[in-house]
DNA sequence: TTGTACGCGTTATCAA
DNA sequence: TTGATAACGCGTACAA
């Protein structure tokens, strides 16, 4: 503190120590060698004024760097942190950008009309928007005319951007011909949120027509290459509650009875909805695989299960982080940033089986003994 | 972008459009009235210049602000996501802090011997430091020379500082009294990390002489109060996996076998590693709570636990980051910050019950039919 | 090794 | 309603 009262600045510092501006910069910054004694003097004088160290807003200003990256969640930022994929992903985005001894920035990208997207007014080096969905233009304008690094997690922003991206499609319908090879016939699915709205909803055309949320259709469309006209939910969010809530809309009726026509198997377009599903099946007195199988996707360590092994594809959320960070890191070096392409693995486990030796009485009854 | 190749700046676009700097400037900030007409014309010459809209450092240097609240993390960055009680206080955080619209920046508190702790040049206009270990001084003195508003959630931050609390060491003797009261004699914990190192060991005088972590202390202190001379160990995390790992110590030997003096209860101190105590159980093939009862604490929706719910007291970890968020957004409005209490909520599941009768014989034989 | 001088891009104040 | 001007606090060529 000075003796005016102001907070004390480098300027104080400098003329307390006898020395000028430019060496007690360089006292606190190290980049040039000082000699001990002058060093001394400058320490002293800090300590004595209780000068904090340079300013970081205008160290900012001034260098053009705030060591911030930004990372643009859609949705709410707590929906971010009870997701495990995002979480993990973040976990390996912090990993590979440990090194450049940034922070990160949460933001919300919640494209309210007419407003400024948050980005816009964020002082940071570099950005990742993750789990953005196709309304991500806003902010992908505003990062561009900045002149930002950017990289885009699983979102469609055209070939201009490095990309990491996950083969959604195939991955879906890998697993969906699974059940297929197991002998499902009728089958349904719950699928992530398909719009920003968020609402739990049995599929239709329109509303397919209507979404817009990438991942989400993708997953649907490897799913519908294997089960064309399946029936299915949208779910209001990757939640292990979503999946009971919509589980029980394709099992049963409104009063929570079984419906005869039920699928033989859920797809599920995450663990946790998968999760989900299975407990609503057990509530329903059905066993899980005898009477019904359950697929998800992701392959996070599903908590939730009991001791049973979720049949699943598993995605590589962690190397996903870890190569936004290590793109961002390359770009924030002024290289150019790459896209990555993730793949799936399918990941048997103890959750799925043929279909139940009576399916076929019970979905189109049949004289017995035929 | 100028003619010359420069990032167009505010003074470009008022040199273009006419104006004076001063007239761009509140065009774009909105803050005092400007005629159409020239409102128009400088947002035309934005346009056509490429301007990107204020420099949210040069913006942040000239006004003190940044819109930025730094949350300072105790450990991993990783391990804070992994954390439902940390995610569920972030939600709360941002929830409160959303007015604002600031952002938070997630910093990682790691006090490397002699570097300046990462909050001393980050741009923030106030921070949170959460699940901080006592080691918080550095990082607090630097806070606190910066003049910046801080909340301290549950870390022992004197009373110069404006804290978040939970009455943790209450909260541990009032659910091992639960267990005292079902007859209860032979009970182990399992603890929190208790310090840095966050090594998984049996709980010895000196490794809790040693410990720093506040909130691992004070829950052992509650727990001690009824049951104070109770063996424990302490976990690497608070993880599924790190409670199976420190239950299986408490319950069997090394190759396995059930140890004869077992405890007849487990007092985990989180509920994830109850989660974790109950399967070890289950995998010993011990049933809860009918062999071995298992008690948490933090009342967070265990998922995992199939349909059991399990025994443990709540805390209110959404209403502690909407605290502390409350409070900074009152320090940034120039008020004074106050600390705030929070206090457990006893909640019965389904994981305890009185011990099991053959153990009185087990533990310390006796004849029988006495 | 140290000092001088300038500019980073903006916004607040005040006067017109 | 607009304009001129002065900070904001720092880092860094460049010269000494």
């Amino acid at each position: 503190m000075t003796t005016d009262g102001r907070r004390a600045t480098i300027a104080d510092v400098a003329r307390e120590a006898g020395v000028s501006t430019s060496t007690a910069s360089v006292v606190f910054s190290g980049k040039v060698n000082v000699a001990d004694a002058t060093r001394e003097r400058v320490l002293a004088a800090a300590e004595s004024l209780g000068y904090a160290g340079p300013d970081p807003r205008a160290a900012s200003l001034r260098t053009g760097r705030s060591g911030i990256v930004g990372v643009l969640l859609g949705g709410e930022l707590r929906h971010a942190f009870l997701d495990p994929v995002t979480t993990v992903m973040m976990d390996g985005l912090a990993d590979a950008l440990a090194d450049d001894s940034v922070g990160l920035l949460l933001l919300r990208d919640d494209p309210r009309e007419g407003e400024a997207p948050p980005i816009a007014d964020a002082p940071v080096d570099a950005v990742v928007l993750i789990g953005c969905s196709t309304r991500i233009r806003p902010a992908l304008d505003a990062v561009r005319r900045r002149g930002l690094p950017v990289v885009v997690i699983e979102g469609d922003a055209g070939a201009d951007f490095p990309q990491v991206t996950l083969n959604n499609r195939e991955a879906s319908a890998e697993i969906a011909e699974h059940l297929f090879q197991l002998g499902h016939r009728n089958v349904a699915t719950i699928t992530l949120p398909l719009a920003e709205d968020r609402s739990r909803l049995a599929l239709t055309e329109e509303r397919v027509a209507a979404a817009t949320v990438d991942v989400a259709l993708d997953r649907l469309a490897g799913f519908r290459h294997v089960y064309p006209d399946a029936p299915g939910v949208s779910s209001a969010g990757s939640l292990v509650d979503e999946g009971i809530h919509s589980a029980r809309m394709l099992l049963a009726d409104a009063d929570g009875r079984l419906r005869d026509d039920r699928p033989t198997a859920i797809v599920a377009q995450s663990d946790l909805l998968a999760v989900g599903a299975i407990r609503a099946a057990e509530e329903l007195g059905l066993r899980v695989p005898d009477d019904l199988s359950v697929v998800g996707f992701d392959g996070i360590s599903a908590d939730g299960l009991g001791s049973q092994r979720l049949t699943t594809i598993a995605q590589p959320a962690l190397a996903k982080g870890r190569a936004a960070g290590e793109q961002i890191s390359r770009m924030l070096a002024g290289e150019p940033g790459e896209s990555v392409h993730f793949t799936c693995t399918f990941r048997a486990g103890e959750t799925t089986a043929s279909p139940p030796r009576d399916v076929a009485d019970r979905v189109t009854p049949q004289p017995r003994g035929r």
